[in-house]
DNA sequence: ATATATCTAGGGGTATTCCCCCAATAAAAT
DNA sequence: ATTTTATTGGGGGAATACCCCTAGATATAT
């Protein structure tokens, strides 16, 4: 005879988890046994009670849901974590995967594959939507292209250089950024130079929409 | 005696529907006669039955809540729109109310209020989440702002300016726009300038910085 | 320790942008 | 109907950006 899988459901969105609560309430292995709206709570439930499995939303309030995972596998190894998100988006999930999540799925998969990858990854098993096994694919792929071919790739940028892109991003001159930084005018000229290097950009305004592209300032 | 509501429920996130789907049969005056995961679905659906409300997702892939939005008002007067989305943005709030959405609420509000929502909009009134209301609020004090001072507000860009503005930031010289365009080259400058005008920007880079950080080009 | 990258700065020149002035035609808004 | 905006184009000039070259001092990584 199985025993019920205790179910943690950790969602900010309050009807997103009504909404878990009623389909998982007709299965007679799956028990909710608590409903968590940030991160600190998790950890909260699970120093009074135990859970089998917690079905995680990657991103969460006050505490982000890489956070919350880091925890558990350390504190809690009893404990297993079906990752759970709006977005297929690679970042969030390589991230939360490196850090011990034993399924990642969609919330635009349906009743039966929720309930699939419940009994899965409590199974000892990972499981992952279609869509994020594709992800994960396209992941490793850019990983070995990134490393072989050297297109969009763009180097790392020196601190002096990101003052004076800064700078040029907020409408500066060259004359009127050798002012601010204290510098010849012919060493902001070297430093426009490299940068555009860098960025294969050629010229100014191509520098600056990679630049917003690829959040090269923070 | 009271009829049931009829809703149609139109999101792209299935598991979400099923939530919601949950929550709605175990009300008497209230059934789901329907659900869509795209926007043209919702067209389809309503031209062959009919529908009290449409619990509406404002991001729907093919085609945006907000398209849906007009042509469920024009073309079915009858039927109610309940905006509904993750996200308690000012844009997104702002544009679907002006184009005849009835309600808007948060994906992290409780059964108890989505039920309310419900009731309230098909009854004729509208219906705001708490924290929708104070957006509204925000907006409006900042529409009244940006009539006053003139500080972010830019100018509607012209069909031709669009044009010169999209070569701009693919990286063309106002010598390659020219050709690329078949106009001269004093042309391609005059439509330069008035971009600088409009945008208030001091050069390119700043043409570029707004363009990208306003969306000028959508 | 030796190589690589960074920060500094110059000379000299070309290309590009930006500014002023102007103006005709066409379309769109009031 | 009248005004405003868009689109087109020009002359001329000042400011800025971009390119080539070199090069020393310093820091960082292998």
């Amino acid at each position: 005879m199985e025993e019920t899988i205790k179910v943690l459901v950790a969602d900010d969105h309050t009807m997103f988890v009504d909404g878990i609560d009623s389909i998982l309430k007709d299965e007679r292995d799956i028990e909710v046994v608590g409903r968590c709206y940030d991160g600190p709570s998790v950890i909260e439930f699970l120093k009074k009670e135990s859970a089998d499995l917690v079905l995680l939303d990657v991103n969460l309030p006050d505490m982000n849901g890489i956070e919350v995972c880091k925890i558990v596998n350390k504190d809690f190894s009893g404990t297993k974590i079906l990752a759970i998100s709006m977005f297929n988006e690679e970042s969030f999930v390589t991230e939360i995967l490196n850090h011990g999540a034993e399924g990642y799925i969609l919330k635009n998969t349906g009743r039966e594959e929720l309930l699939t990858a419940i009994r899965t990854v409590n199974g000892g098993k990972t499981y992952f939507s279609k869509d994020v096994t594709q992800t994960i694919m396209k992941s490793l792929m850019k990983s070995r292209k990134a490393s072989n071919s050297s297109k969009g790739f763009i180097p790392k940028i020196s601190r002096r250089e990101k003052e004076v892109l800064k700078l040029i991003i907020e409408e500066f001159t060259t004359q009127e950024i050798a002012k601010e930084l204290f510098i010849s005018l012919k060493t902001v000229e070297s430093h426009r130079s490299s940068l555009l290097a860098k960025t294969n950009a050629r010229n100014t305004a191509g520098l600056v929409r990679i630049t917003i592209e690829n959040k090269l300032l923070d």
